[in-house]
This record gives C-alpha cells, sequence and structure tokens, in this order.
DNA sequence: ATTGACGTTTACGTAAGCGTCAATATATTT
DNA sequence: AAATATATTGACGCTTACGTAAACGTCAAT
C-alpha cells in the first residue's frame, strides 16, 4: 500500500475534482499534511475521502458524515461520553435500518415493473 | 382507504410542509386535482409522494426521482422503448445494490465501533 | 527558454431544495 | 358580523455543495 497520495491521484481514483477536495477540507473533513504547500494525502486520509463519498451516496449531508466519520476516531475515555457514542451509534444505525428497508422495497417494485415489461415483450414477439 | 387528502393532511402525515407539496408539483412530480383553487390528493398522489420521500431518504435528487417515479407509469407499448426501460431498470437496480452495498459495510463498521465502545466501558466498569 | 503538467489561493457564480413573508380568498365557527 | 382556520399565488431569501475563472508558483521535458 502507498504512504502517500497526491490530490490529483485522489480525483482520477474516485471520479472527483480537486475542488471538492479542497472544499471537504475547509469543512474540516479532510486534513492532508503539507509538503510546502502542496497536500499529501496519507492512507488514512484517503480512507476517509472514501468515506465520505459512500456516506454522499447514501444521501448523508456533509454535516451528517462529519458526525459520522467523527465516531470512528479513538473513543473517548469517560464512561458517560462512551456511553453517548454508542447512543449516536444506534441512532445511526436506525438510519441505516430505514434505508436498507427502502432499498429491498424499491428493488422489489423494479422487479415487478420489469416482469411486467417482459410480459408485454413477449406478448409482442408471439405476435411477429 | 380515504379517497381524497388536503393539503394539510398530508403535511403531518409525512412530516413535510406545504411550499414541499407545492415545489413538488411546480416540479412536475405530483399532479393534484383541484376543487376550484384548492389541492385535492387522491391516494395515487398520495402513493407518489410517498415515493418521492423514499427516493429522497435514499440520497436520490428529485430530478433522479422524477425518473424514476415515470418508470411506474403504464409501460410503452412499442418493442423498442419497453427495452429502454428494461435497460432503465436495470440501471437504477444497479445503484440499488450498490447502495445496499454500502449499507452493509457501514453497519459492519458500527458495530465494530460499537463493540469496542463496550469493551472499554466493561473495563471501566471492573476498574470501579 | 518555453511548453505542459501539476500545484496553489482567492473569490464570485450557480443549481437544488426548500423557508419565509405578503397579500388575498373561502369556509366555518363564535 | 367578526374572528379563526385553511387555502391560494407570487416573490425574494437562504443553505448546501460544489463549479469556474483568475492569477500565480514549481518542476521536468523539449
Amino acid at each position: 500500500m502507498k504512504e502517500l497520495y497526491s490530490i490529483t491521484e485522489l480525483t482520477r481514483e474516485f471520479g472527483i475534482t480537486t475542488r471538492t477536495l479542497r472544499f471537504y477540507e475547509d469543512e474540516g473533513l479532510i486534513a492532508p499534511i503539507r509538503q510546502g504547500r502542496t497536500r499529501l494525502y496519507p492512507p488514512a486520509e484517503r480512507t476517509r475521502v472514501k468515506l465520505i463519498l459512500r456516506g454522499k451516496r447514501l444521501g448523508f449531508s456533509l454535516a451528517e458524515i462529519r458526525e459520522i466519520i467523527d465516531m470512528y476516531r479513538a473513543p473517548p475515555g469517560e464512561a458517560g461520553q462512551l456511553q453517548l457514542l454508542i447512543d449516536k451509534i444506534d441512532e445511526r444505525r436506525g438510519e441505516l435500518l430505514e434505508k436498507r428497508r427502502d432499498i429491498e422495497q424499491a428493488l422489489a417494485e423494479l422487479e415487478t415493473v420489469e416482469a411486467n415489461c417482459r410480459d408485454r415483450l413477449g406478448q409482442i414477439g408471439t405476435r411477429l
């Protein structure tokens, strides 16, 4: 595994622009290191980019994604904070489970529509 | 099942505003009937609202949602059009499957983080 | 020496998705 | 009749998530 990525390497890998990566940095979602003025992305930062993009695919806002990413950090040392974190995790899990249910429904409906289409295609075919 | 809903009934049921429903109407996503100037939503329109909101939960844009909803309409009569529709369906299914994979991953990661938290909580507990 | 590829900062622009008045109508309740 | 609730149509405003242009630095290859 490579140890440092340039900004354009990441744009190519993920199909995003430099503007996007710099914007995420301005928003505090990523924090590449600097070599002079130039940004360099260690694997951990690259992973954060992947997490951001996955969050976006699932319809989370950048603010929500920030919260989610924060949960992946070192867990707090104090019991109360740990419990709070667990509560947040449970909340996010709830959202994810709802999204999964939504997806199952949507998939089932698409199946129905497609089956309908294939039926009609068959009917047309036999008439020719 | 009721046959007609007022705009505020729908806002209450779905937790959205009248502004939102009118905006969806302006965008051509729904088309309530009119009793004078007042909007009335038959069950089919209410269903469309549900589809829109589900699409939003899954991170689709209104433009994408419009396309998806259009697929639920009466299938076209011509073979070429039917095949095009089937292709579109397959494409959407691909996106949904990707989203589902994303969700599975995210859920797995949340489990890991939560297990970690519970571990640490246990350690703290036994030290007391 | 200049071209090209890559990097930077600053800053205004923009599309999507509504929020928020304002002014008005219509119907029902008091 | 007056008040209250619910409806309407503009129209301007706001946030999010970047796009895009300007103006410039750095380094390697031609």
